[in-house]
DNA sequence: CGATTTTGACCAGCGC
DNA sequence: GCGCTGGTCAAAATCG
């Protein structure tokens, strides 16, 4: 997980801000998006072998400072639920926002 | 040591 | 036909 803050210094945001969800998700690329302001999107895989889940985080193109969030393939294991002092319930909470952006944004525009 | 992360390159599809 | 973008993989480096 490397000891690396990703860029945690004001409100710069220059990393993306990646929310902790119930499941675990190890980071398998990063691409830069033009179309998103040439901003870069994250990709992220489930950790789990039987898990086809995958993650998609990226900077909403309407919104700089938000985070869209785009869920594809579903979990085969339960939850790894993270212990509440890995969660942090902001994060939580922008999480879900980010999941009822997706559906909103899943349109495209 | 194991685990995880990071970057680059390659490929494919599409548009004009 | 060419260019461009987006997506995934591999390897390497680093951390605890």
């Amino acid at each position: 997980m490397s000891g690396e803050v990703q860029g945690i210094d004001d409100e710069k945001v220059p990393a993306i801000v990646v929310p902790k969800d119930e499941y675990q998700w190890n980071k398998y690329g990063q691409k830069l998006i033009k179309r998103i302001g040439n901003k870069h999107r994250s990709y992220f895989r489930c950790k789990k072998k039987d898990c086809g889940a995958k993650k998609k985080v990226e900077w909403a193109p309407s919104n700089p400072s938000t985070v869209r969030v785009l869920y594809e393939g579903n979990h085969n294991h339960q939850c790894a639920r993270i212990d509440s002092d890995e969660v942090d319930e902001d994060a939580m909470i922008q999480a879900n926002q980010y999941d009822l952006a997706t559906q909103i944004f899943g349109s495209r525009n």
